[in-house]
DNA sequence: ACATCCGTACTTGTATACGAAGGGTCGGTC
DNA sequence: GACCGACCCTTCGTATACAAGTACGGATGT
């Protein structure tokens, strides 16, 4: 197997691709949390051979979304409440960072796409997928507009750790419409160019989901996973 | 090549030696920004085969110590004035989360710890590098009070980046006296439990850090690397 | 019956060999 | 003299072979 470029222009050696499907498999807990990676096995069933799959593998325990045991194993780490709570409170300080920024660097045409993202977002305040990639679209084009790409890289980071959890925090209509509502307050203060004020609220913002978000894993739903629980 | 145990009990495989070995010079600038990798030269110095280099490179790209161009041939990310403001601007949220929390969860012997830290600190204000390391001290402290292991680690990812950059933003007495009153201040809020207080000053305390570095950056002194200029 | 020791199968870590793509250089041609 | 093309060499990506450590099972002894 040897590399291709790929549409985009990024290259797609086998062991990129490889690492593109074992990080989707992971965070969709298609590979369950606990679980031991078997090279021979994934080797296999991916059709290449060690080398690549070990340099996928090397790349997602750097991000921790794998973990090496002091023996070699490497396994899927375990969910774990306990990191909800501070990924969200990082996350929580991030977003307030970069929606500071952005209400010092916020461009005309800038506030003309976050009242463009707020409609779309109200017109999809009673669909819960939709109202989620609405607001998740707010979140994005705030990050753009501070335009800190460590900020954004980090964040990436934790957004990608927290889709393990599977939280949907606005699965209740109320829930969906005080997000609606945080959201039109930040993008107003980002317009409004107060910066301590967007901080401030898009911070608060985040930390409001995580106390739902930590409620909800209280008592586990019906497809919710059950962070520390081990299928025997 | 086998894999030994170290005595912390971490394993040491080539890999990881290489890992290290290769992270150090990154860090210290032995490797200079901009520099290509060579696979063979580096295989030869080093006394391994390409396969546990390529693993140990793989992870400082995954770790953005190293870049990977289109073509695949890696080299030393080039160092960017723009990256230092970014940094420090995501050291300060995260700092100011830490010291937050540490405020919520200080216990008397974390007082204690911190008054211990903040006389030594002040004892040694007049040597820059022990003055230094002093702050430094006081800061993982924090770290260690809040207990935030996602916070750490991604504030782990933003100073190691942060050490490319050589910065000494006391090298002045003054400075060092500013930064040890800042210290002062943050310790007291997070004695007197005032996590918002403590979150705030922890943040500007590393911002003021930033201008003094973006100042120092435009006047370049002696030995200070100065970002973006490629040596011919 | 339980614990312990040992052997076997498996898994991981490393080295090396091979194929393909990129870059540079030399020569030819306009 | 400048530009273009073909060639070769280097370097990277991948596959495979080998070595060493680990885990599991069974046998054995107390």
């Amino acid at each position: 197997m040897t590399q291709v470029r790929q549409p985009g222009g990024a290259r797609a050696s086998g062991a990129h691709l490889v690492y593109v499907e074992l990080k989707r498999r992971i965070l969709d807990l298609e590979l369950a949390p606990g679980e031991r990676l078997h090279e021979p096995a994934l080797t296999a069933e991916l059709g290449v051979s060690r080398t690549p799959l070990r340099e996928a593998v090397r790349r997602l325990i750097a991000e921790n979304l794998l973990e090496q045991q002091p023996t070699g194993a490497v396994l899927v780490p375990r969910l774990d409440a306990r990191d909800v709570v501070e990924l969200y409170e990082v996350r929580a300080s991030l977003e307030g960072l970069m929606a500071g920024t952005a209400a010092r660097r916020a461009t005309g045409a800038d506030h003309d796409a976050l009242h463009g993202l707020l409609a779309r977002n109200e017109a999809l305040v009673h669909f819960r997928d939709d109202a989620m990639a609405a607001g998740t679209a707010i979140h994005d084009r705030i990050g753009e507009i501070a335009d800190n790409a460590w900020a954004r890289h980090l964040h990436r980071q934790v957004t990608d750790q927290m889709r393990r959890y599977k939280l949907t925090t606005n699965s209740s209509e109320e829930r969906r419409a005080a997000a609606l509502s945080e959201h039109h307050d930040i993008c107003a203060a980002i317009i409004a160019g107060d910066d301590v004020a967007a901080a401030d609220l898009a911070s608060r913002h985040v930390l409001g989901a995580r106390d739902v978000a930590v409620r909800a894993l209280g008592e586990p739903g019906p497809d919710a996973a059950a962070p520390g629980a081990d299928a025997p």
